[in-house]
DNA sequence: GTAAAACTTGGAGTGTGCTCCAGGTCAAAC
DNA sequence: GTTTGACCTGGAGCACACTCCAAGTTTTAC
């Protein structure tokens, strides 16, 4: 939201290649996100070629970090937009983080659940191997 | 082709739509993961409906706990052929459990790192919402 | 015995989140 | 100043994990 469109004086300035190596993610898939509206416009060179600030970097990684606890495309993009209608939105954003949270704990406490069921079948067939350690020699 | 597939005596042997209700599946993704090869033939009546054993259920439930955690059907195919080889894949059965469980571990620190950071966010925000309660009644 | 509800199959369709492509423009290196 | 590689757009395509459908059969309830 800096002017029309132009970049704003001398900052880094990184172009969708080297956003794409410090993120992991791909170029079609910045692009993608962008398309999406879960990142604002990123400015242009006069070309129309992207460059990215360090805002939209900590933007992306924020992103990140929601994708990675399982938030949906969709509930990104409301997030996205409440972020982008300004600072009457906070407490918005807040509950839906709060909700999130939430969700977030409960799945891993579940995720600790299923993991110990499975150590348990995990020693289960331990002690199997322990007892007949070897089938290639019958009897 | 019923025969070489009857009914074992009087077990349970839940319909379909028993099986749905007690795993959280519906009839169609059951039905799925039998053609997927997830699971086994279940056995038929004469009429060539499905009814679930004891076992069966038992099975599903291990699939929905490998499922919950992250593993993708065609790992969960690679271990269904692996049981369906019988006793002399367990050591590779064993390997696989074990490499789920090391994923399932990171994937749980990487949730938690991920919880802590969006904790910051939400304490951050609660306390710019703490500075200024109102936003309705302009100074 | 019959009507309604549940089940069968093979195959097509769906939502999500990317990923790829064609055809063209722009930037960097020489 | 020209080549080479990076970038642009709109739109099509894809992998995954289901989900739905049509047309027919079986089971259950009465």
């Amino acid at each position: 939201m800096t002017d029309g469109n132009a970049l704003p004086q001398r900052e880094p300035a990184l172009t969708i290649a080297q956003v794409a190596e410090q993120t992991g993610l791909s170029p079609d898939t910045l692009r993608y996100y962008e398309r999406a509206g879960l990142i604002e416009r990123i400015g242009r060179t006069t070309g129309n070629q992207r460059r990215y600030a360090a805002a939209d970097l900590a933007w992306l990684e924020f992103l990140l970090r929601l994708r990675e606890t399982g938030m949906s495309i969709s509930d990104m993009q409301h997030y996205a937009q409440l972020r982008a209608a300004g600072d009457t939105t906070v407490s918005d954003r807040l509950t839906m983080l709060r909700d999130h949270r939430q969700n977030l704990a409960e799945s891993i406490r579940s995720l600790r659940r299923n993991a110990a069921a499975l150590d348990k079948k995990i020693k289960h067939y331990e002690t199997l191997l322990a007892e007949q350690p070897e089938m290639d020699t019958p009897s």
